[in-house]
DNA sequence: TTAAGTATGCTTTTT
DNA sequence: GCATACTTAA
């Protein structure tokens, strides 16, 4: 059979087990998503399996779209109708289908991190809860964790302790859902959940999708939680084709619930499970996996297997020992550089990082060598400050119930609609039981002519664009149009808010290109809550310029899937990775040393290593010490390079602070918002130092010493 | 009421 | 070191 041809012998017989339940262990590089691709494309092509019966599940959006390209590509396959997205695409899929049954409607929003965030500060005021006590963050977390264990607001002293504490978190997660209801809407966490429910609440609504899904595939099985192995559960329960992919020694998500278990027990879950292991690795040299295996041994629990190549083009990896972390940047742009004199491509390199706080230094480096590079991660593009704002016009527009989008845009741009006003308007919703939209659009006996004259006007505003019947970029581009802002932006002299005016334009073109694309795909056009639902879940993975030649960095755990010819490992310290806050228990030790163990295995190539003597934190330089997985890896497989310490960049260093917060009259300063200046007058010294300083647009400022530098 | 100035608290990782 | 939240002045 020409399909199998490209295929080893274990990938083959992955492929032709079509019937029961199949564990596939299969280790970093081994082809799993190879193995994934063919499969399906076997249930479809050989087993005459209609694409409308199989559900493919994936952990990014960017494995998705990889999987569809190329089932289409390399074998023809029309996948129109094949279900294939990440655990949250699908069930957000599902709930608008089945939201009849459901406490919300199709048209539901989807709030993300910042969204939640604002609805907690909300709900901390309303229920006057002190945050000294409880931490907005733990709260969350908490309440994450209860969703994705299933646990309800009403369950939720079945499962946990009942004390002072417990019965504020529950009593914050009682009225959090309630809001969130009120607005019809859904967090992420809310996807799996109500899908899981509803599931097993509605047999009819079970039995439809197990005969729609006779076949089902899980990628990177090791990070789903307890949400998601019900869902799978009950669903492939009823005919156990069911397929799981993944990797033990590559869980890295246990902090957001997921559980190694789900893995480790899959062949107690389920009764007569096939096991198959892809322990041949296509992607690394061998001392790459050597380094790898010598430090993954480190961990108990897990299934044995070692990875093995063939393929020996050994160079040997690099550990640079470097004095600071601008040391460690510059080290990684000199690299960089050389490869680049050797022709080599900017899209085959990667930084690989714990915490998105370490981007910053890279950033600047790389700016400063002129070398192009795309952060992932960080701040979203859909979560900057005007996108948000844009995106709320258009789901109320969709969404009347959603307040929080309401109350953020109802006077933004500035149109005279302050606190009382809107006080007055959620007073007359709440007594009539209506919308705030249906309330502006009503007459409200409470405002004064002046404020009922600007509440009109907005009303009249939505309304128009309600009555609008145009393409969907079309009405977009109305909506900026009419609030002016990108002309706002553009005229400003704030790089900032110039970045905000391409920011929109940008996002308005992203709007058109989903819109054709989405036309192109179901020959229908996309509404404007299918389009609303598919941005919430985009992930700056998904955004990435593929055709624009630059380094990637990212976090580790952003690195998952992919590989790399040339991978930079940085920052490799003690509370670093291993972070601090993850160094407690051995359970999160073990994650933190797959995390590494992930990073490496992305290697194509050459793999470099470093860590810094100092690194600045918070301000100040803190003496670190070598992460302790350093001593574990074994020292045949890589080489240790330290710089000879070059005390003068140091000490020329700490001159310059010194004597650029040594303030007198005449000096020149910098200022990051008013630019350059002279100082008129001081006041104090240094950092604290008064000072009066004539900016060049003119303008007299008394500026704080610790704001402004020398030049 | 708004905008600038000042204080503060915070960072793990993400769909 | 930065973004956000609070305070103060116009």
């Amino acid at each position: 059979m020409q399909l199998l041809e490209n295929l080893n012998k274990e990938q083959q017989q992955v492929v032709t087990t079509t019937e029961g339940p199949l564990l596939v262990l299969a280790g970093a590089g081994s082809g799993k998503t190879r193995s994934v691709i063919y499969r399906t494309a076997y249930l479809i092509s050989e087993k005459h399996i209609s694409p409308w019966n199989i559900l493919v599940v994936t952990f990014t959006n960017k494995a998705a779209r990889e999987l569809i390209n190329r089932l289409e590509i390399n074998f023809g396959i029309n996948t129109r109708s094949l279900w294939i997205g990440t655990f949250h695409s699908i069930c957000s899929r599902i709930l608008r289908y089945e939201s009849a049954l459901l406490p919300y409607d199709s048209n539901f929003s989807i709030y993300d991190d910042a969204d939640q965030k604002t609805v907690f500060k909300k709900i901390y005021k309303e229920l006057d809860i002190d945050k000294k006590f409880f931490s907005m963050g733990a709260v969350r977390n908490i309440i994450s964790r209860q969703k994705n264990s299933l646990i309800l607001p009403d369950d939720f002293f079945k499962f946990n302790e009942k004390n002072y504490y417990t019965e504020t978190v529950h009593k914050i997660y009682n009225r959090y859902q309630k809001y969130l209801e009120e607005n019809n809407a859904m967090d992420f966490d809310d996807l799996l959940l109500n899908t899981a429910y509803l599931l097993h609440d509605h047999s009819q609504i079970l039995k439809k999708y197990q005969q729609k899904f006779r076949y089902v595939m899980i990628d990177e099985y090791q990070d789903t939680n307890y949400a998601q192995f019900k869902i799978v559960n009950l669903i492939a329960s009823a005919h156990q084709n069911l397929c799981v992919v993944g990797d033990d020694d590559q869980a890295i998500y246990s902090w957001r619930g997921a559980d190694i278990r789900n893995i480790l027990n899959f062949e107690k879950d389920y009764k007569n499970v096939k096991t198959i292991k892809l322990e041949r690795n296509y992607r690394s040299p061998k001392i790459i996996l050597n380094l790898a295996n010598s430090l993954i041994k480190y961990n108990d629990e897990r299934h044995p297997k070692e990875l093995w190549t063939s393929y020996e083009d050994d160079a040997v990896p690099i550990l640079k020992v470097l004095q600071n972390e601008r040391a460690e940047a510059s080290f990684v742009a000199d690299q960089i550089r050389q490869l680049q004199e050797n022709k080599i491509s900017l899209n085959s390199c990667v930084v690989l990082y714990r915490t998105n706080a370490q981007s910053r230094i890279f950033e600047s480096t790389f700016v400063k060598y002129g070398i192009k590079y795309q952060i992932v991660g960080g701040v979203n593009f859909y979560q900057r400050k005007e996108i948000k704002d844009i995106i709320a016009y258009l789901r109320i527009l969709v969404n009347p119930s959603d307040s929080e989008s309401f109350l953020r845009i109802i006077n933004y741009p500035s149109r005279g609609i302050g606190k009382s006003t809107m006080g007055k308007i959620i007073e007359f919703a709440f007594l009539n039981n209506i919308t705030l939209l249906e309330a502006i659009n009503s007459k409200i006996p409470t405002l004064s002519k002046w404020q009922q004259t600007n509440v009109n006007n907005f009303a009249q505003l939505t309304k128009s664009w309600q009555q609008l019947e145009v393409p969907l970029p079309k009405l977009v581009q109305k909506i900026l149009d009419d609030l002016g802002l990108i002309d706002q932006f553009k005229n400003s002299k704030d790089p900032q808010e110039i970045t905000r005016a391409e920011n929109l334009q940008e996002f308005i073109s992203a709007c058109s290109e989903f819109y054709e694309q989405f036309l192109d795909e179901n020959k229908e056009e996309p509404t404007l809550a299918e389009y609303l639902q598919n941005i919430a879940l985009q992930t700056d993975l998904d955004n990435l310029d593929p055709q624009e030649e630059s380094v990637k960095l990212m976090t580790m755990h952003n690195a998952k899937g992919l590989e790399f010819d040339y991978v930079f490992i940085v920052g490799l310290e003690e509370g670093l990775l291993p972070h601090s806050r993850s160094m407690d228990t051995n359970k999160e030790l073990q994650e933190e040393r797959r995390l590494l163990y992930v990073a490496i295995t992305r290697t194509k190539k050459q793999l470099f290593m470093s860590y810094a003597k100092n690194r600045n934190i918070f301000g100040d330089s803190i003496l670190t010490m070598p992460s302790h997985f350093i001593k574990e890896m074994d020292e045949r497989f890589y080489k240790k390079e330290v710089v000879a310490k070059s005390s003068h960049i140091n000490f020329d260093r700490k001159i310059v602070l010194e004597s650029s917060k040594h303030f007198q009259i005449g000096d020149k300063v910098f200022h990051k918002k008013f630019g350059k200046g002279i100082i008129l007058n001081v006041d104090g010294k240094d950092v604290d130092a008064k000072l009066t300083i004539s900016f060049s647009g003119g303008k007299l400022k008394k500026i704080i010493g610790s704001y402004v530098t020398r030049i």
